[in-house]
DNA sequence: TCGCCCGCTTGACATTTATCAAGCGCATCA
DNA sequence: TGATGCGCTTGATAAATGTCAAGCGGGCGA
């Protein structure tokens, strides 16, 4: 299946792809597809080739990893972003696996042709590193969030990530299942439940995916959220990608 | 204080420039210079605006991070190692502090410089994104270290990394303080000790910075070490990089 | 519509980890 | 040589987190 006009417009406009000259674009993309995946599809396995960078367009995508019988969420991804950008630019295996959460579109670019791009186009050669750079990033974010804080803190703090990310408002809409969720922030279900009744005493009340907000003073008080760790500027919008939300250090108030 | 030529040469090398030509080289570098550090100073906090790539040549810097009173390390350097290479890509600020442990030399490249290069030399762009993905990669494991194992498997499959590492002798020498060591491993002092402790019924003695293995295959049967989370290549050697280190998948014995 | 499954919650309990306090051993130094 | 400081260890205790079991309730299919 091949690469459809209207689906190149859609990544034209990446900030991945906007400092590349029509030629190089096509030559990225030279051999690229578009796939649709029903949700809970495996895409890829820890410890596989990759032969693929992969785009998401639409829908939304789990990075894991397991390890003696334990399992752990990564990221969740949603459009628009690219995934295991880092294996790809090595040609080595993956360390994350992933899988779709719901029904989703995904462009799948072969390696080779992003890895000649880079070689051959210095300004797409560094579009990659920056968003690699991006990816880092927040990678780096997520360890100091995992070491730094207990369980009761980093729901506190994605709690107050999602308001800003959702305009602010004293009420939100939990983007995902509460076991995924718990396994994102690194810990069980049965303390996330847990972690919610604490913070009833920051005004927080959770009923199915919504949740409210009556004392947001309290609850950043508990969460001190702080723009070394907390990224409040909403990921990956349309022709953003990680690199650009990184540069935005400082422009945000929510420290 | 300018950049002598053997200072150079010792950095040519690095997989970093291997495939940069001497006029790139030259660009790449200018403006840099060679500074020495006693222990103990930082020489960047989290959230500083940074200036310059830093590249390790001798001596050896801690990464960390603190938040609400606590502390944590997130890697220690050894030489050659670049750090802040993302923030430099993305000319934004630091989201880890570095401090030397020991008296150390370090090249210091301005970001400016560097960013150009990448943007004028598609070889020298492609080696950075190499290595950038190299620190991504080696940060993806690290999470998974932090999130899928407790305290003594990290600990265990810590000293099977340094027995590999240093040879795969039934003796290895801790190369840094408990107390850092706890902080890396993501522990306190106290549950280090206890955790050594523990890995005695695997054999394990220590005395002071040595440690002893008396039954190698009952450590492994507890750490259960992985590829895909435990990186038992030596880092860094002399002209290689994360990014050469991280290509070395599949290449080991030890999973 | 009924019944079942599944996600979520709650409680009791075990395990892991952190905290606080004390003490030991060793190096440094007056 | 003896005092001091510091890194490390150990024990007691508290806090955080995971595990197991039970039960609730909504959605979905028979």
């Amino acid at each position: 299946m091949a690469l459809r006009s209207n689906d190149k417009d859609r990544i034209r406009d990446l900030q991945f792809f906007k400092n590349a000259s029509d030629d190089m674009f096509e030559r990225a993309l030279s051999g690229g597809f578009l796939q649709r995946f029903p949700a809970g599809t495996t895409l890829l396995m820890e410890g596989d080739p990759v032969d693929f960078l992969y785009i998401l367009l639409e829908g939304s995508v789990e990075l894991g990893a397991g390890w003696k019988s334990r399992d752990t969420t990564l990221a969740i991804l949603k459009p628009v972003s690219t995934f295991i950008l880092a294996a790809v630019a090595l040609d080595s295996d993956a360390l994350m696996s992933a899988v779709t959460l719901d029904r989703s579109e995904i462009l799948m670019v072969p390696g080779e042709s992003l890895r000649r791009a880079m070689q051959e186009d210095a300004a797409f050669g560094f579009a990659v590193s920056q968003e690699l750079a991006g990816c880092y990033r927040g990678l780096v974010r997520s360890i100091k969030n995992q070491k730094l804080r207990d369980s009761t803190e980093r729901l506190a703090n994605y709690l107050l990530t999602q308001r800003a990310r959702q305009g602010g408002h004293d009420e939100i809409t939990l983007p995902h299942e509460k076991r995924v969720l718990a396994s994102l922030l690194g810990m069980t279900p049965e303390n996330l439940s847990r972690a919610f009744s604490k913070l009833d005493a920051q005004g927080v009340s959770v009923e199915g995916a919504k949740v409210k907000f009556s004392k947001v003073q309290a609850l950043e008080r508990l969460a001190r959220p702080s723009p070394l760790i907390d990224n409040h500027f909403p990921q990956a919008k349309s022709q953003l990608g990680k690199a650009f939300t990184e540069r935005q250090q400082g422009v945000l108030d929510d420290a």
